[in-house]
DNA sequence: TGACAGCTGTCGTTTTGCTGTCGGTTAACT
DNA sequence: AGTTAACCGACAGCAAAACGACAGCTGTCA
């Protein structure tokens, strides 16, 4: 089974009958580079994926043709074990999706926001990807989150994050040290579509600061305010 | 015999005809980390087993072609041991499959909820490993669950469960300090196929918190809600 | 067979606390 | 010192969670 981060590119197959929205993942995906293709249908979708062989596949279940659970079946009758994240509808009537019962291995709820399909698609690969699969732990300085249990810690002190606030500095802590603009933030975060273009950045930049930067005076501040720019988060060496 | 939990991984064979109910079982145990694979008839399971070499089979009554007694007598004909536990459906043939366990093995009735069968393939598994087969005692802080004598105790206070409250408890030590949705212990508590969008967690939560949370005002809580997330089972340190 | 008891899930109300808006204040750069 | 960007307190709307009350169901016992 092929281990998906060091030994080559992860494949990814995004099956979305809009396709702004399935070039949206498929962009995002390349930015991390990732190798992406497209398919707007259901038979399209197979077809794909039998020339593209992905290591994964995110699929709509609202497709023109084929439904997203039938491509799944047709997927698996065919042999591929390729392991898939569905999307579905915010309140479209009984889907309740219950993607395990339906041979899933995730879903997300539309619209959804970029770095949460990213996060599960990485969290599904790296179960799938064999025997040893770790916890995924980030660390920036003595700041760590632990990607499974959601434990973030400043030092040995468990900070009690709100969701939002856990995704913006996931995404901060992955980019570290890379200066991240409000608007890159505001895009990979939130769901796309989100219309508050507001301050909503700088607040729960704020609302970080205050958990995780003013524990105590002896700790040295980890998010820092590039002027004109954005946010980073890294540890000044002097 | 092989030890199942530290030497390698578990190999299991799921035979079921219907693809999905297969599926779900071998998507669940590749998340322990178990490999798996399936089987739609009776002549496919004969092959996979001779090919894959099981530690344990999941295997349905209900075939197209040879019916589970007679995959198990070909198997054992074969000279094999590995256990095996039977799918039945309600009101079939529950007696008869009684009367076949012997030894390590055990059967569930469809439509029956995941963890109960991954929690029964790990004790059949623990029971074949050999003699010294030891308890098996789940422990976050002072809260202990033996899942040979369902005892569950807060301290050395002795609770008494019900049977969902004890699944979901269990289900939520095993994966402690990890965060699970409503979804996921929806999903993996309930029966697959369970209809209900409703708050059923959420209450059977609540009646757990009673039990195991309110016993007297020495004890910190050990179920956490994570808002907009779901729930955790941990201790929290300082 | 009928009464009872305990378990489970539904409904609806209350409570909690997350999120974004507003706007005054502060800090940075020129 | 003036200008602009960033910060953040206060607040309100709202969605999620908690939970009491109740009803259906099932298994038990007389």
């Amino acid at each position: 089974m092929k281990h998906y981060e060091h030994v080559e590119r992860v494949r990814l197959l995004v099956v979305d009958d809009d396709p702004p929205i399935a070039d949206l993942v498929a962009t995002v995906a390349r930015y991390e580079g990732w190798d992406a293709v497209t398919a707007n249908s259901g038979e399209e979708a197979l077809r794909r994926a039998g020339e593209f062989d992905p290591d994964i596949v995110v699929l709509d279940l609202m497709l023109p043709d084929l439904d997203g659970f039938g491509v799944l079946d047709r997927l698996r009758a065919s042999g591929t074990m390729v392991p898939v994240v569905f999307l579905t509808a915010r309140d479209g009537v009984a889907d309740r999706v219950a993607g395990l019962t339906r041979g899933g291995d995730d879903y997300l709820v539309k619209p959804f926001a970029v770095e949460e399909l990213m996060a599960r698609l990485r969290t599904v690969l790296r179960r799938s990807a064999g025997p040893a699969f770790q916890r995924s732990v980030l660390q920036v300085a003595d700041l760590t989150m632990d990607e499974d249990t959601r434990e973030v810690r400043r030092g040995d002190k468990l900070l009690t994050l709100t969701p939002t606030e856990y995704e913006v500095l996931r995404y901060l802590m992955r980019k570290s040290p890379t200066v991240l603009t409000k608007a890159q933030i505001l895009d990979h975060v939130w769901e796309y579509g989100f219309g508050g273009r507001s301050n909503v950045v700088e607040l729960v930049v704020s609302r970080l600061r205050r958990k995780l930067d003013g524990i105590d005076d002896g700790s040295v501040p980890l998010i820092h305010t590039v002027r004109g720019v954005g946010y980073v988060v890294r540890q000044v060496t002097e």
